[in-house]
DNA sequence: TTGAAAGCGCTAACAT
DNA sequence: ATGTTAGCGCTTTCAA
């Protein structure tokens, strides 16, 4: 290979010394004359240098590149959320690459080794693993998106979990349901679990109803999962019986149980209720429309950015947590039960 | 902060020198006595060390990173390539990260400045500037994916656009079709246009069509385009006269429009004859199901995987170019007008 | 405004 | 098997 070329040749040619060329190709301004600038930028042109960022990194400690891990990128709202972190980032001068996890825990392992490797100045994360010491011991800026479980030592942002859930399940009352159950993904997490599932299991207990109409599904949150929750429900012997609505974790999920469901002769918004969670653009166009709660993910993105900015200015922060409650977009997935609620329950 | 502790503060501890430190820790297999290895490692965990990468990759020049740059990750073409190609990167021993162009020329340049940071040790990508010149000059082994036109410096791999192009234009052709309209995208670059364009005029002279009977529309190759694509084909005086049939550059451009097509009254698979190109999920399901050229998304990932690390391991080798045809999937978005053919022509 | 020199944390000859 | 030493390419005091 031809030999890497640095400020040195750069210098030489330039008729300068190293140091100048330094002050020239870093940003940092230092004062260089006129002459000796374009001296340096001839010869920086005629060489074809370009500076070399791993040793300029290695020099000051810091790489201008953040990372972005999530669990789903083809997802809707992680790609989404995504662009609008990426675009506030790089308009502050840093540049983004994004790790996919596709919520494997061994994957987000090798993301969280690399991350400790002081490549990145900071990091904006979903954890799959929910594994706060991990990511505090990675001892680098993070910003956790998703709200899993009560953190207290990391910076947060994303839907409050709790709020999101409740808005939904207090629609299905409100609607007539009785039967309301659950359907969600367990991938590892107990805590997480039990944020969304609490949330059920108190509702469920508030409103006078036996913990066995509640039911609780655990199944992935993609395609594959609505099918495999479709069918599960429908094995149930007397299903109608027992579940009168499903609020689904995501709206992958939902969209794709909706599918599973008309197949199978089921009508969502009449036979079935269905609410998902997140308002992808499939939650518009399927069939029936899918009633859901919407997640703010641009203003997830660019908040969790502002936190990470305002953390990289001042590490010593304490940390902080900035949590939207999501809203409630009606479509045509849920039934008026209001008429028969009481025969539903019987 | 605390102090950052190097090898010298683990030495130190464990009684040895740095170089000893160095051996264990690079897993080049330098060798050392299990004494020396235990308290090394005892002293690694005592003070809570981790091995800066930065400067071990400063100093061997290698970084164990790959770079994968993609115009958007949402589609699902790009995010199954992407998880083909992680797995068999992974497996060798190397990290993934991806960056997201979302088909903006700008943030493109963005990654190809980044990309000559010396940060990475190759590249996958595709380019939608198509600037050749500015991926040689990256200095770094770079793998183009999708032939967006004839390339001779750089390996290459993904369908072969040419193949697809007439398998798709055989078979409206088989059908009946006479007025085959083509929808793609321009973003830039004239040659990737020429090709698909190229392929659809010499189609149209070939079977001896009069140029005018082959419209060419130019829309985003996204949801957008598709409802763009069907604005102007309706705005067009008897455009029945004028187009039976389109070939999509993309699915999502292709779904879109069926969806476009339905909510118009006109029926995709009776009325008009759509095909796509990709086979992505939505194609399946989407009513009628979508007629498309079928990519081999996971062999087009690992390919390009395999050309990377094949150069990686022998920068000299010539560029090597393999090209996969795709398959047609035939569903109902294509009518048959076999038995019309002579009257939708007159 | 400029240059000389030190050093970031690590690896890689080369000795021993 | 282990220590010594010399950098990798850059930035950054410190003097001049």
């Amino acid at each position: 290979m031809k030999p890497t070329i640095s400020i040195i040749e750069v210098a030489r040619l330039a008729g300068v010394s190293k140091s100048t060329v330094s002050r020239v190709i870093s940003d940092r301004g230092g004062s260089v004359s006129p002459k000796a600038l374009d001296a340096v930028n001839a010869a920086i042109k005629e060489l074809g240098y370009t500076r070399n960022d791993l040793a300029a990194g290695f020099r000051t400690q810091r790489s201008n590149l953040i990372l972005l891990m999530v669990p789903d990128i083809a997802n809707p709202f992680w790609s989404e959320m995504a662009r609008a972190a990426q675009d506030r980032l790089e308009d502050s001068g840093y540049s983004v690459v994004v790790g996919n996890t596709d919520w494997s825990e061994q994957r987000e392992s090798r993301y969280y080794e690399l991350a400790r490797s002081r490549r990145f100045d900071g990091l904006i994360l979903n954890s799959v693993t929910d594994n706060i010491a991990a990511i505090s011991d990675m001892g680098l800026p993070a910003v956790l998106i998703g709200e899993r479980a009560l953190v207290q030592d990391i910076d947060t942002t994303g839907t409050d979990t709790r709020v999101a859930t409740r808005t939904a399940l207090d629609y299905l009352w409100d609607t007539g349901h009785r039967r309301i159950a659950i359907a969600t993904t367990e991938h590892g997490s107990e805590r997480f679990l039990s944020l969304r599932r609490k949330t059920h299991a108190d509702f469920l207990a508030e409103r006078g109803l036996a913990p066995g109409s509640g039911l609780a599904f655990s199944v992935k949150l993609s395609e594959e999962g609505g099918r495999d929750l479709v069918r599960e429900v429908l094995a149930l012997p007397d299903w109608r019986a027992k579940v009168d609505s499903i609020l689904c974790g995501n709206d992958l999920l939902a969209v794709s149980a909706i599918a599973a469901f008309l197949e199978a002769g089921v009508v969502p918004g009449r036979d079935i209720s269905i609410v998902g969670m997140d308002d992808i653009p499939a939650a518009a166009h399927c069939r029936p429309g899918l009633t859901t709660i919407r997640k703010p993910r641009s203003l997830i993105g660019t908040t969790a950015v502002d936190l990470l900015l305002e953390r990289l200015g001042n590490p010593e922060l304490p940390a902080r947590s900035r949590l939207y409650p999501g809203e409630l977009v009606v479509r045509e997935s849920v039934a008026d039960r209001t008429g028969s609620a009481r025969e539903a329950g019987a």
